[in-house]
DNA sequence: CTGCTAATTGATAATCGTTTTCAGTTGGAC
DNA sequence: GTCCAACTGAAAACGATTATCAATTAGCAG
């Protein structure tokens, strides 16, 4: 279940945050996306509408938000961090260390174990990332 | 099982690299070493024995073993990639996304999806992430 | 062993993503 | 409306990584 705006601000609310004109735009944005974000590709969308909001921002905002919780930080193979509402639609990847290719699976169901952490360990779960890191059948044959 | 010093040498002779003194030393400390270790981390060891190698070959005999497939390049929260020799004895990690803080587990066997993903995509799999992201207790209750 | 050549190296500079600093602005409680 | 802590954007600082380039060297041919 993906987090609504609604969800959102009450809980920034709730901490004692301001609600910003920009902080709604960014929230917005990553509500609205499918996709896992890199702050860069937030700020470009987020440009799109309110084109005077500093990049700054949207880490300050991102950061704010994956502290709250309302959001996930995820490491994705890639350099840079991505973000995406908490509980997306979940997918997995299984990554090549030669070209960088990645192959999207499914199929695999994480929810028993996440329950038995989270029992044991006392945290709120919201996410998780599962990789698997090999070389392509491409990069096998390549010396 | 990890890859014994003598394996990958041999892999860096087949495919046509050049076994220089600074690979053999990157190479010693990488086996050697149980940790995930990042470039900085591993410049530090090798610095030790061998005072005059660059932070830049260090870089690049990572990225060349990583091509290769004789070193696993993982993204596990922090902001740096951390390099460790292939199949390494595994452990999983619980991640604050409040305080960072990091929890170990162990015990879910990936085996049996790790061979399915294998023979459907024809990868040579050579290690996984499997990370949860959520609050700790601590950050639960903190505003 | 000697010489050759392409691969490799280290130092420097450039680059990229991110964080800090700071002076000016603003949300929202009163 | 007034006020103040929270927030903002621009610029500078920062740390990790990558590109450049001249000098060195591994490994092969003779």
């Amino acid at each position: 279940m993906k987090l609504t705006e609604r969800k959102i601000t009450t809980e920034l609310r709730k901490h004692g945050y301001k609600l910003t004109p920009q902080r709604q735009a960014v929230i917005d944005t990553i509500v609205a996306s499918q996709d896992l974000l890199t702050p860069a590709r937030v700020y470009e969308k987020v440009s799109r509408e309110h084109p005077d909001i500093g990049l700054v921002t949207v880490y300050r905002t991102l950061e704010l938000l994956s502290r709250l919780g309302l959001i996930c930080e995820l490491h994705s193979g890639g350099t840079c961090p991505t973000y995406t509402a908490s509980n997306p639609e979940h997918h997995h990847h299984l990554i090549c260390s030669g070209c960088g290719k990645v192959v999207d699976f499914t199929g695999h169901n994480l929810a028993p174990l996440e329950n038995r952490l989270a029992r044991e360990s006392g945290f709120r779960i919201q996410n998780h990332v599962l990789e698997f890191i090999g070389v392509c059948s491409a990069c096998q044959e390549t010396k």
